[in-house]
DNA sequence: TGTACATCAGTGAACGCGCGTTCACTGATGTAC
DNA sequence: TGTACATCAGTGAACGCGCGTTCACTGATGTAC
């Protein structure tokens, strides 16, 4: 599957090192100028390597994209026993706030600039949106989220006494386009729309007490 | 409010011409290579001009993407009023039905490649997340749509003798949130989820009949 | 533990191209008489 | 209606810079004895 026709040189832990460098700061140059507009140049400045080093590691962007993309499917693992920790850990809460906290630890996996890994993120989207290699990638990293969302719903919503009114992988659809449409809003900077009541009435549609 | 501080030229209808073709060819250009990415050299080849007819029309790529902006927006009532129209027009049908028919005419606004028009607006929503100068107008444009759906989802739930269980301004927000998600899966190609089934999962668990 | 050598990872200079931006220009459009 | 002139809109050449990509190189790391 992810065999090349060349054969890549080992990954030793130096250039592990050097790779995870680059990437995070590709990520805020991501943020600041788009993936099209960010230059090699200004990625490796940020990383504190210059061009060679770049080059010695990745074909080109679109190879660091991803590696970007790969890395992030690779963690997810990590980020969903987060959010499942931080939900159990919560005490008694309303359903509602038990998603919602859920689903923040879930995405805001990193310690890094939260507005940055969105931006990233969206940027990561688009660009593997219009590259038939990368498609397939993203596609089975956003599989992958969904599919521990649903594991959270299950939890979430057996903590907290409820059934849902819709099949589960609907709800993991709907609360997925429900959290990223509010990031959107925060995003854009948008201060007259309420997120955590509209999650909330989004929760309270589709569960119902036991 | 749009004032700008130098006197710029009156818009003859012929510089309004060359503006629209510009405008038009950039939609294309920029769901191609993303707005960073989109040189002005490309846009122009695509419109038929030369880059001094670019910036005697515009500062720059920047003044372009607002004068996008500022367009969607205006041209934003007419697909709402087309939206309408659609879907009275289609007959008895479930509400799911009515609510998805008036909102993909409502999105699919132009009738040009509607892959190219998604990519172009994500676009342009990210450049404007970025750019401070150009959030206000996006904000605008986005409350707008949302505004106009409101209407849309008052129609259609009184036409289908329905109520909605939750506040109207929540289920545009979600009704909105739903459609652009499905819309991303698209852009994705992912072929795993019943966009449709989903969408009337949302319209039921947010209605009840009167 | 020390020395000699091999390999590896990143350096930084160099090349060249694409593109943003400017501007003197020309052909087209409009206007006065 | 025709002619002369003014203005306007877009042309295309020119300049220069930023950046992608390459590559001979050096210092760092690892290994054999």
């Amino acid at each position: 599957m992810s065999q090349t026709t060349e054969a890549d040189p080992p990954i030793t832990a130096r250039r592990a090192q050097t790779r995870d460098r680059l990437m995070i700061a590709a990520r805020a140059v991501f943020a600041e100028r788009g993936i099209p507009g960010a230059s090699v140049e200004e990625i490796c400045e940020a990383a504190g390597f210059t061009r060679g080093a770049f080059y010695s590691n990745f074909a080109d962007k679109s190879a660091l994209a991803l590696a970007m993309i790969e890395h992030r499917a690779a963690t997810q693992y990590a980020a969903a026993q987060r959010a499942v920790d931080t939900m159990k850990a919560a005490g008694d809460r309303t359903p509602e706030q038990l998603l919602a906290i859920a689903l923040s630890a879930f995405e805001l996996s990193g310690s890094e600039e939260p507005r940055d890994t969105l931006l990233a993120d969206r940027e990561l989207l688009l660009y593997a949106a219009r590259d038939p290699e990368l498609r397939a990638p993203y596609l089975a990293f956003v599989n992958e989220c969904m599919d521990q969302v649903a594991e959270l719903i299950v939890d979430a919503v057996a903590h907290a006494g409820l059934r849902l009114t819709v099949p589960i992988d609907h709800a993991v659809q709907l609360l997925a386009a429900a959290h990223d449409h509010l990031q959107v809003l925060d995003l854009l900077e948008d201060t007259g729309t309420d997120r955590t009541a509209v999650f909330s009435s989004l929760v309270s549609a589709i569960t119902r007490s036991v």
